[in-house]
RNA sequence: GGAGAGGUGGCCGAGUGGUCGAAGGCGCAGCAUUGGAAAUGCUGUGUACUCUCACGGGUACCGAGGGUUCGAAUCCCUCCCUCUCCGCCA
């Protein structure tokens, strides 16, 4: 949610932020006009009010102002019901209004602008052509996306066998390291209620997202951010407990309406699949240095697993509403032929935490609100990335090192 | 699923129509006391919105929403949530 005192004191800057974000829905014009009319009949029912309480207080002894009071009545409640329409319609154009974006976010229009940063390790080099993780899992029989559709729809899939297990030694590995690196584990619903995915910003902007469970205020999540980042929703941190570091390892459930084609292929987008999380929720001058240090920590579990990756600047075209600057880390898939996103890093700055109302207090008795960082540690498509970059001419993989303690074996084959 | 109890400020807890934004306690902060601390004493201590250059006002909030009333934490209705016991169960 964007301060409506921005918008008040410097419209110019939420309309310019609104265009650069080809943002074409809200009015600014129209919703100040509201807000102003807002204000106007807020001071006015306020005043009505006070004039009622002052006269209540007299009605024991003075039977006039019972009668006074009583004609108040009607102008009250009808004001009343005009004040709170007008305040429904101003939070409702005002969620729809996109965060502000950093300055150091990049113009472009798609994920082809994006803004590479920097790149590490070396493609590997195969004289042999390189399948793609689809085709690998089917050879080794690790992958199972026939049954998947089967037993689900298409669009889910099974890790079977040493597949599943190098899956679960990845996710278990991860989640390790983030604790050694001050990070708190959480197991965590995996259902929300609508306020929260509201207040996470994926509603209203990715409501065709979301399973949403009949007869229920209940959807599946699409990432453990959102319960992780409303864990904290209406309250007031400590500003010396912060920053607070997070992370969970959850299913994540994504309708992905409207995603066809080359992309698709292989358990890449898919309706169901497992992530490991971070979330930062800090002081606002911090949240800079803790978007870096989450891309650190992302970093350096693609390097200790020796996957060769580019880190980008992710431009205003591919940055969605709720973010205010983010970085995506693409490993290299072999079998692709490409970089393909595999963590998505992201400074939410107040956004977020103005819509959940997770606030900070200092000593001093200061308050304001935090800053939250969302970032991806590991997800199924870092398994994917692993299989291909790690096979082997005779079709099997070999398993990274640090993995091997969690797998028990040091390569699948069939 | 059945039966019962309950939701009040950071926490505990009083409060059944006006003097209640809410006693009391704990916690926290400041001051005094101390070599320093503990203990003790005094003082202060909710949130949001809004008006005002400011000092300072106003409004709202006792789980949520509606109703009754001149006036609701308190009465009525609906919903949500929590707890206890029984049953069932991964």
């Amino acid at each position: 949610m964007i301060d409506i005192k921005i918008l008040r004191n410097n419209p110019e800057k939420i309309k310019l932020n609104c265009k650069k974000r080809s943002v074409t829905n809200i009015d600014i014009d129209k919703l100040l006009g509201m807000d102003s009319d807002y204000l106007e009949l807020l001071n006015n029912v306020e005043n009505i009010r006070a004039k009622r309480n002052r006269l209540s207080k007299e009605c024991k002894t003075n039977p006039e102002a019972r009668e006074i009071v009583k004609g108040l009545k009607q102008e009250l409640s009808d004001k009343e019901a005009l004040l709170n329409e007008l305040k429904a319609k101003i939070n409702q154009q005002m969620a729809w209004l996109p965060n502000l974006l950093s300055p150091d976010v990049p113009d472009g229009n798609d994920d082809g602008d994006n803004e590479e940063l920097k790149s590490w390790g070396d493609k590997p080099q195969f004289d042999f052509e390189p399948l793609d993780h689809q085709e690998l899992g089917e050879k080794l029989d690790i992958i199972d996306t026939k049954r998947g559709g089967k037993v689900a729809q298409s669009g889910f899939y099974f890790w079977k066998g040493k597949g599943a297990q190098l899956a679960s030694a990845l996710f278990f590995w991860t989640q390790q390291e983030l604790v050694k690196k001050g990070f708190t584990l959480f197991s965590t619903p995996c259902a929300a209620k609508e306020k929260t995915l509201y207040g996470t910003g994926y509603l209203p902007f990715f409501a065709d997202q979301t399973y949403q469970l009949e007869n229920e205020d209940l959807a599946l999540i699409g990432t453990s951010e959102q319960v992780l980042v409303a864990y904290h929703g209406d309250e007031i941190l400590a500003s010396e407990s912060l920053p607070l570091c997070y992370t969970a390892n959850t299913p994540c459930f994504r309708t992905e309406a409207g995603s066809y084609g080359k992309e698709t292929r292989g358990i890449f987008r898919v309706h169901q699949f497992q992530k490991v999380e971070q979330i930062v929720f800090c002081l606002p001058e911090d949240s800079e240095t803790y978007h870096e240090l989450c891309l650190q920590n992302e970093e350096y579990l693609l390097q200790q697993l020796n996957l060769p990756y580019r880190v980008v600047n992710v431009c205003i075209g591919d940055l969605g509403a709720p973010g205010y600057k983010k970085y995506d880390v693409d490993a290299f898939f072999p079998g692709f032929g490409n970089y393909r996103e595999v963590c998505s890093n992201t400074n939410l700055n107040d956004f977020q935490a103005r819509r959940l109302s997770v606030r900070y207090q200092d000593n001093n008795g200061t308050k304001g609100i935090v800053h939250t960082i969302s970032a991806t540690a590991v997800t199924d498509r870092v398994v994917c990335a692993i299989m291909e970059n790690f096979q082997q001419a005779d079709g099997s993989i070999i398993v990274p090192n640090v993995l091997r303690p969690y797998t028990g074996f040091d390569q699948i084959k069939s």
